[in-house]
DNA sequence: GTCCAGGGCCTAC
DNA sequence: GTAGGCCATGGA
């Protein structure tokens, strides 16, 4: 692990936390609701899923079974707040003929090492990076960082970006200065998008960012993270 | 009325 | 390989 690297990426980590405490993410119920969380959550906040979900759970079909018997149609009905609804619908029936290979049993899914499961996982229609990422940390427990654009918006700010703006690069970055730790990994993604979502929407301008003294340009004008 | 938003796929070049 | 359009909608 780099020394300097941890040092640096600790200190956020600390300054985060003390502003918003613990997250306690992922917002779902079990593992198979957190998969279909983090389909549902693509491009969109969280409050549109919390919608969505509700429906599911509403008309009791939040299960590999129940989904699997109702057609896309009514499947993108229920899931219609999440947006992008048609598309999501395919990506969660793609997830579910995934899921058929293992008898939905995801513990038997997530046994696999991280390096196969996240392989098949984004193998499957509609899961690219990040919400194979998403599915590997916060169902499966691996000890993976996800990285999203307010992790890219906002280490760009910190002067920590990697030289390369790739996801990959982007998640070396985390686990060469980190130790692996699922739950930490969890947290600190968790109060990254908190922090992402309060500067980036709520306040724009921000003059009390609990990470201005560590922005090397020393600006309280957080527009651009 | 216009812009933007926590992602990923597809197509054109 | 990469940039841009598209999926959809609501709130600022």
């Amino acid at each position: 692990m780099n020394p300097i690297l941890n040092k640096k990426l600790s200190e956020v980590y600390r300054k985060l936390y003390h502003r918003y405490g613990p997250q306690n993410w992922w917002p779902g119920d079990g593992p198979f609701e957190v998969i279909i969380g983090a389909i549902l959550t693509q491009s969109v906040s969280w409050r549109n899923v919390e919608k969505a979900i509700s429906n599911l759970k509403a008309e009791q079909v939040l299960s590999p079974h129940a989904l699997r018997k109702i057609d896309n149609e009514t499947l993108g009905e229920l899931i219609k707040p999440s947006l992008y609804f048609n598309n999501k619908a395919l990506k969660i029936k793609a997830f579910l003929c995934y899921s058929e290979k293992y008898d939905d049993n995801l513990p038997c899914m997530f046994a696999q090492s991280t390096e196969v499961l996240r392989s098949e996982l984004l193998s499957i229609y509609g899961i690219g990076e990040e919400t194979a990422d998403d599915i590997l940390l916060y169902a499966a427990k691996k000890p993976i960082f996800v990285i999203d654009s307010y992790t890219r918006r906002i280490f760009q700010r910190l002067h920590l970006a990697p030289h390369l703006q790739t996801y990959t690069a982007y998640q070396d970055l985390f686990h060469s200065g980190l130790r692996p730790n699922s739950d930490m990994y969890g947290e600190y993604h968790a109060l990254i998008d908190q922090h992402g979502a309060e500067i980036c929407r709520k306040n724009p301008i921000c003059n009390q960012c609990c990470l201005i003294d560590l922005c090397p340009t020393g600006q309280s004008n957080t527009a651009t993270i």
